[in-house]
DNA sequence: CTCAAAAATGTCATTAACTGACATAATTAT
DNA sequence: ATAATTATGTCAGTTAATGACATTTTTGAG
């Protein structure tokens, strides 16, 4: 699934979005980034598309995570459920919570950055796209269909929003919250947010046909 | 509302847009687009962060105008009535007739220019916040209610998908669209979308108090 | 209307983001 | 092993973007 330029995307993402937690933006240039990631300039700008960018593959595998759970998400079990079950056996390495400190501390910069909301955003519509294949299998529909499309980016806006909203009451108001917490109401934002009955339990198709109208 | 540096913008916005639209983003200079908007290259550079953000108030001069039909909406009249009196009596001038069409064209192109989407992202988000205020006041809820900036979030997104569908299924499929139509797909996603049951009428608050629970 | 304060714009120099061209190093595959 | 491919580095060059300061335009008080 990832190969070695992910990897060093990644490695620089992390560094970047340090630097720019510590000076912020505009103060800090593409030479820096590369010195702090053992890499030339150049390399950089073939990595990245511009200097807020750099962020990107931080916030995306974050998000990757999530979307692996997703994946697993079996048929007959509510979102609430398997959310929970996910959150009790976290596979989550030491690096991956000093990613998710990185994203979290990043998200509460956004007023401050609007260069960095737009990054953000562009994640989130890249978790939009996946979305979709995630609904589309679960409901067994066209990834083509509007109303699955819809679900996609009504559920993805939650899920941004429960980022956002979580990262901030954690960072700026020194709000404490357990792994189940944050499962739990993503749960609930999801169920709130999805506009097709994707959250409970799918009725097995018993005869083997999809369950949409027409061909 | 709008003052004169607005109205500047906005100008600029639509030549950067048509140069966009004809040589491409990366084929597109500051210089050209001072050129052709009649100003210096430094006050383009005031007037904007970025090359692709130039287009970002043709974006959101097109979200207003919808966003001040949404103002009007009466608290004892459904989304879908309403949207369909506001495109009866509708008051696009000519301008906005032509700046619509920019916008639409824009939106194909996000595909093909990423820089392009995330503008396109940054004033869906600008669509989300105003969207709070909306729902807050018909609800008479607070602005800072989770619920209320949930609903606005899942409705901002299906506004956004309903454009970007039009948009593609016009320009790219030559599919014709009457008014009447673009407002009921309109009202049918943001009925879909909303998490919160503002697209009815509202039941007359005879207490005169709030309708949400505690002070 | 007058004229001074303030705000907007222009000019020019400078920085820093980003690209192209080509050489070198590292991987891959045969 | 080594040829082919791919990634990275070096360096020069372009262009997006900013700072400093002069000039014009707008605003507003008298």
């Amino acid at each position: 699934m990832s190969n070695r330029r992910d990897d060093a995307r990644l490695t620089v993402s992390r560094h970047a979005a340090t630097l720019f937690l510590e000076n912020g933006l505009a103060e800090t240039s593409g030479a820096e980034i590369a010195a702090a990631s053992g890499l030339s300039e150049r390399t950089i700008w073939r990595y990245f598309a511009s200097k807020e960018s750099c962020v990107e593959p931080l916030f995306l595998s974050t998000a990757l995570r999530f979307h692996t759970k997703l994946r697993q998400w079996p048929r007959n079990v509510s979102i609430d459920t398997h959310l929970h079950e996910c959150c009790r056996l976290d596979d989550a390495t030491p690096q991956d919570m000093i990613d998710g400190l990185l994203v979290v501390r990043l998200l509460t910069r956004m007023e401050a950055e609007p260069a960095l909301r737009a990054v953000w955003l562009s994640a989130s519509h890249q978790v939009e796209q996946d979305m979709i294949d995630i609904i589309a299998d679960r409901l067994d529909r066209s990834k083509k269909d509007f109303d699955v499309r819809l679900c996609a980016a009504t559920v993805a806006a939650a899920m941004r929003l429960i980022d956002e909203t979580i990262s901030i009451a954690a960072i700026e108001h020194g709000q404490q919250f357990t792994t189940e917490q944050i499962a739990q109401e993503m749960a609930q934002a999801i169920r709130k947010a999805s506009t097709l009955p994707i959250c409970d339990p799918i009725a097995p198709n018993v005869f083997g046909v999809s369950s949409h109208s027409s061909p």
